[in-house]
DNA sequence: CTTGACATTCTACACTGCGTCGAATAAGAT
DNA sequence: ATCTTATTCGACGCAGTGTAGAATGTCAAG
């Protein structure tokens, strides 16, 4: 039901603050174990070993993450590159808000990136480019 | 803390779907008193008029929507419109995408503007070009 | 002044996602 | 068998959202 900005009927609004931690971890540390994840969060604030796992096994559930058997302990393996993951979370909630007004989300993207990360402007300009003679050559083929 | 695409600790996920719903009714609408956003609510699906008025008071706390009293009845208002409205609630999970991996958002964004609204695309690209020259004059007032 | 009709506010329940863990259980090692 | 470490279960709390009935306020007709 109606457009996808919002949460709940089953558009999954994102992720949690503490799933993206984790997820940061893995994917500087790929393979690592409950426990090394764990430590990796304590040095930064009190958490406990359950917690952690906890949250992975969701990350797992939600395909974010997968598990496998060492040696002798399970290690955890993101299943999606950084880049893979923003684009995949990035497609519900950008897809709502452009049916909302498309004009307004350039506006917002253009800004939000020009502050972030300047440099990424002009490579936008080469992937927009791009898309558009995808477009035009597909065209024929429908 | 951490990134912001994350729900919970300030950052809030977006908004709900009757939320939109009933925002889209006052963008067609503005000055709309409660009973007839719930006709039009109601023209769609079942819902009693205490729901939408208490969505409304929602919007209206968290700034969507204003109210102001009518002749004989409050007047609902979206505060802002539906541009600027798409352009602010983008900002954080956009932010939060782009700290995550900017180049995955463009690609997502890229992708998902092509399908939602072909033709944006090539506005996106002014866009940009826009922006890329208001940062160059705007160093050296820094 | 009393009664109704309508408008507005209060209060509250349910459900979900996420953060948070302790307790229970399993699997080895000694 | 027992101690240790790994993994799983089950729970709680909290916030945001959808949901709506009950209570209250307002005002005009009788």
């Amino acid at each position: 039901m109606s457009k996808q900005v919002a949460k709940r009927d089953g558009s999954q609004g994102v992720i949690g603050s503490l799933e993206l931690e984790i997820l940061e971890a893995l994917w500087l540390r790929a393979g690592a174990s409950g426990k090394e994840v764990f430590e990796a969060i304590k040095r930064r604030r009190a958490i406990a070993l359950t917690t952690v796992l906890t949250v992975l096994e969701r990350l797992t559930k939600k395909g974010f993450v997968r598990r496998a058997m060492g040696e002798s302990v399970y290690l955890y393996y993101p299943s999606r590159s950084r880049d893979e993951f923003a684009a995949l979370v990035s497609h519900d909630v950008l897809k709502g808000i452009m049916e909302i007004s498309a004009s307004g989300a350039c506006a917002s993207f253009v800004d939000t990136l020009a502050n972030v990360d300047p440099a990424e402007l002009d490579r936008l300009s080469l992937l927009i480019d791009k898309k558009r003679k995808e477009m035009k050559s597909g065209k024929n083929t429908l």
